[in-house]
RNA sequence: GUGGUAGUAGCUCAGUUGGUUAGAGCAUCGGAUUGUGGUUCCGAGGGUCGAGGGUUCAAGUCCCUUUUACCACCCCA
């Protein structure tokens, strides 16, 4: 038997089903946010991806060259077609634009759990509008879908966090942007390295001054609420030249939390500077969602990327979105016991006794079917003790019986599984009367 | 890319210091049961013991290599 490559999935019926529901959720809910479902290539050139993220992503790339000489790649994530989408009609697009897309990507990584080489993601996205309003329709839909699959603040939280006022706070401290920047990726890593490596790597970037520079800074990754945001601003750059963009900044979370709150989603949102996100594009505010109890991987993650639009060839569009991963949320959904077993399910199975029965029965079969019911009958025949089993197990509402016996009264003896109730319907009226059963 | 642990039937797993023809439960198929389901009883099929090599009279069992999965790192759009 050949397996499958490393880090991907067969799907039989039950993976499938639950796959399906998993999608049904993530599609039901953004349609009644008002986001649109778009899609784009597998393959792409793999400059995409280069033009984002730089040189280094190749190495976590699907990538190959294809008989045409090119150089292309399995898409990994679908942030940047959307935003070569976004900027190539930017003009012509009614704003806000909301989009999402479920598809499936690829990363060439070394598979664990939660973690494979092709997955499904649910990619959600809004450009055109810079008001933090945008910030909360984004990650209230995110929430909301969590919902929707029965977890409860209890279960997931959304950490959020704000590269925008790490920015502030950071050239207030005195780093020039660049400087900045870099000292991100090493707040990134606080919660994982040691205050001694951190220590070493910020005195890299501020010679002399790590010590202090992570002591400020853990100052703003203790901060849990607006009122200690407050407090900080006020202590560190009250009546600095700094302390108008800060307060200013303080406003846009205080309206975002306030959103949040309007939604009912408040218990779902914790403040949270350590959530910085490793890619430099975002510029904003940022968020990841965790499951509270377990040490998982994050379900999802985004944030605000205002400059991506035109670093992809488009005009500057502010965005706003967000990923959401098959895997970690399946994993969850079934330690929380919140996945559905997936049964087959059938309206009618079908059985017949002979040759003439079967000439009947299936003319019945394929009108039920016309009108969208499921039905289902045995391709060879056996007894009838064996057939209630199979129709039985395959979950059938009903079983329609066709014999001598019925042939010669010209009615179909229906039985009503769950009840195990029986009636003959004439034949005359037979697809009406069992359309209405079906229905109702 | 680096370490640790593991791999026996479709699934969950037994398998003694190396010793006849590798077992069980569940699932599948058949029968008891050719006009009535969830229970029961009987039976069958299904294994190159992850792959390759080695030690041995003899390997599922010991050794080496390799591969895959899981766990911990690296990374995480």
């Amino acid at each position: 038997m050949i397996e499958t490559l490393p880090g991907f999935r067969q799907f039989y019926p039950e993976d499938c089903a639950a796959r399906n529901y998993l999608f049904s959720i993530w599609r039901r809910v953004a349609v009644s946010f008002g986001f649109q479902e778009i899609d784009g290539p597998q393959l792409e050139p793999l400059e995409l991806f280069t033009e984002k993220s730089g040189e280094e992503i190749v190495g976590q790339l699907f990538n190959f060259t294809d008989k045409g000489e090119r150089n292309v790649s399995l898409r990994p994530e679908l942030t940047p077609r959307v935003a070569v989408m976004a900027g190539s009609k930017a003009n012509a697009l009614r704003k806000p634009v909301k989009w999402f897309s479920l598809g499936e990507m690829f990363r060439y990584e070394k598979p664990q759990k939660g973690r494979l080489r092709s997955f499904y993601q649910l990619n959600v996205d809004l450009f055109g509008e810079e008001n933090c309003s945008a910030d909360a329709e984004v990650m209230g839909l995110c929430i909301s879908i969590l919902k929707s699959f029965g977890l409860t603040d209890k279960d997931v939280v959304l950490r959020l966090s704000d590269r925008t006022l790490w920015l502030h706070c950071l050239n207030g401290w005195g780093l020039d942007e660049a400087s900045a920047l870099r000292c991100l990726t090493v707040i990134d890593k606080v919660e994982r390295v040691e205050r001694s490596e951190l220590v070493k790597q910020l005195d890299g970037i501020m010679t002399g001054k790590g010590d202090w520079l992570l002591e400020s800074a853990e100052g703003l990754l203790k901060i849990k609420s607006l009122s200690e945001l407050d407090g900080f601003v006020a202590k560190h750059f009250s009546g600095t030249e700094h302390a108008a963009v800060l307060a200013a900044r303080i406003e846009e979370w205080r309206y975002l939390l306030k959103s949040f709150e309007d939604m009912g989603l408040s218990d779902f949102v914790q403040v949270d500077f350590s959530i910085v996100r490793g890619l430099a594009y975002y510029t904003g505010f940022v968020f990841e969602v965790f499951d509270r109890a377990g040490e998982s991987r994050a379900l999802a993650g985004g944030g605000r990327y205002n400059h991506l639009v035109r670093k992809m060839g488009g005009p500057d569009l502010p965005a706003v979105g967000f990923g959401m991963g098959d895997v970690t949320l399946r994993n969850l959904l079934e330690e929380k016991g919140l996945m559905a077993t997936f049964a087959d399910t059938l309206d009618c199975y079908v059985i017949y006794n002979g040759e003439e029965s079967r000439t009947e029965a299936l003319c019945d079969i394929m009108r039920l079917r016309e009108l969208g019911f499921s039905v289902d009958y045995p391709l060879k025949g056996g007894n009838f003790g064996k057939l209630f089993k199979t129709a039985n197990q395959r979950g059938a509402r009903f079983v329609l019986i066709y014999g001598p016996d019925e042939l010669e009264k010209n009615v179909v003896k229906v039985k009503e599984m769950l009840a195990g109730r029986e009636q003959e319907l004439h034949r005359e009226h037979f697809i009406e009367m069992m359309a209405q059963l079906i229905r109702g």
